[in-house]
DNA sequence: AAATTTATTGATGCATTCATTAATCCATAA
DNA sequence: TTATGGATTAATGAATGCATCAATAAATTT
């Protein structure tokens, strides 16, 4: 059991909370300011720094630091094209290898969707979000596919929410996602394979569309 | 540019040297002992092992270390479906989007390959099979499915590497591997998707084979 | 005045030191 | 003989200090 958390993994949980809600694409992340804030030292800022550049996330330049790379269009492109590969495989594999307990964590994660929809709760909502794709994965029974699909969605994750908070939208909430999350669910239960997947490759296809489909071309 | 090799980033290239040569599933990698074999400190020791974890390459036991974790052959089949995932379709892609460049880099390593085979070299075929299907992953031009690609293929690597030493095999350098490397090339120079990317996954099977076609079960 | 050189600042890169903890060994008692 | 408990050891975890380098600002030269 990994029971107690440490100094380096809560930097590299933090630092992405700040990617998510504080810095934007450009801004460098200083180790000291870091630390300061975090009230560690910077030998684990430095490593969960590294982490995250191996992850993609951050770019680094020798002697400069480590910083947001800007993104364009193209590269939305790219990595939603790579997270929809990995994601429909995985529900396909899903499909067949899924078990009651998986089944059971999708619709408990359904459920508290649905609660985040009716009580207006954006963040309690973009939480479930990520968690049932997180379990969708997972119900794959396939740890090598599950780290690959977590680093790229991770990716695809901080254009989403760097364009959400571009646009500074708290969007309408859509049940929409809702309903698609829930038929992808019941491909699943229906052990259709073929349903299932192509159902995660629409529904992640929309994604692609909810960050490229605008006005964008912000950064070089 | 990023011309002059970093502690951290030398510290990375030779563990995963050791890790394919000297080390074996099960045992730790002790800092001390890398940092003095190494020649730096033990931070770099630690920042590289670190990222080695995120790889999925070593694990880790909080306060007893990084190791070699114990492989078996479903662990090889699912790493493999997932590299057989990503390298079929980065040769779809490729198949359109290689550029001439992309070729020439192609043909420049099949004759390497074809030198190492008659020199019966065998540390430079190893090294020319790793460079075409780095070349041909990175002729589909999409840094993401690259970056994911890469990860997933080192860990099979791994695991090819281990079962090489295991049974103390200086394989007879088939060529076999050079024709099937070749008649990749000619898919994708044939602008044809769906041969070029049926004949990388027949390949990539060939290697899962090569794994775990042996008497094995050697570990927890 | 413009350009080039130099000094200052502030950041990372890395080594060292101290703290913490898990495993081992050994002595002692049941 | 076996079990238990404390001391020892050796490893990682983390903080600090120094070296290095890049960027900026200032000063000097052309």
């Amino acid at each position: 059991m990994t029971c107690r958390e440490n100094a380096e993994q809560k930097a590299y949980r933090l630092i992405i909370h700040d990617i998510k809600t504080k810095y934007q694409p450009g801004d460098f992340l200083l180790e000291r300011d870091l630390a300061e804030r975090f009230g560690v030292s910077r030998t684990p800022i430095t490593i969960a720094l590294n982490r995250l550049v191996a992850d993609g996330v951050l770019q680094k330049l020798p002697k400069k630091g480590c910083f947001i790379p800007n993104l364009n269009s193209e590269d939305a492109r790219d990595a939603f094209s790579v997270r929809i590969l990995l994601e429909s495989d995985a529900a396909r594999r899903a499909a067949s290898e899924a078990l009651p307990a998986d089944f059971s964590r999708l619709e408990e994660v359904l459920a508290a969707t649905e609660q985040a929809i009716d009580s207006d709760d954006f963040m309690g909502f973009t939480f479930c979000d990520e968690n049932f794709h997180h379990a969708l994965v997972m119900a794959a029974h396939n740890s090598y596919l599950y780290d690959a699909w977590a680093r790229i969605y991770l990716r695809c994750n901080l254009y989403t929410r760097f364009f959400d908070r571009m646009y500074t939208r708290k969007t309408p909430l859509k049940s929409g996602t809702l309903a698609e999350h829930a038929a992808i669910c019941e491909a699943l239960r229906a052990r259709d394979a073929a349903l299932g997947s192509e159902r995660v490759a629409a529904h992640c296809r929309d994604a692609l569309t909810y960050v490229t489909g605008l006005p964008q071309e912000a950064s070089a």
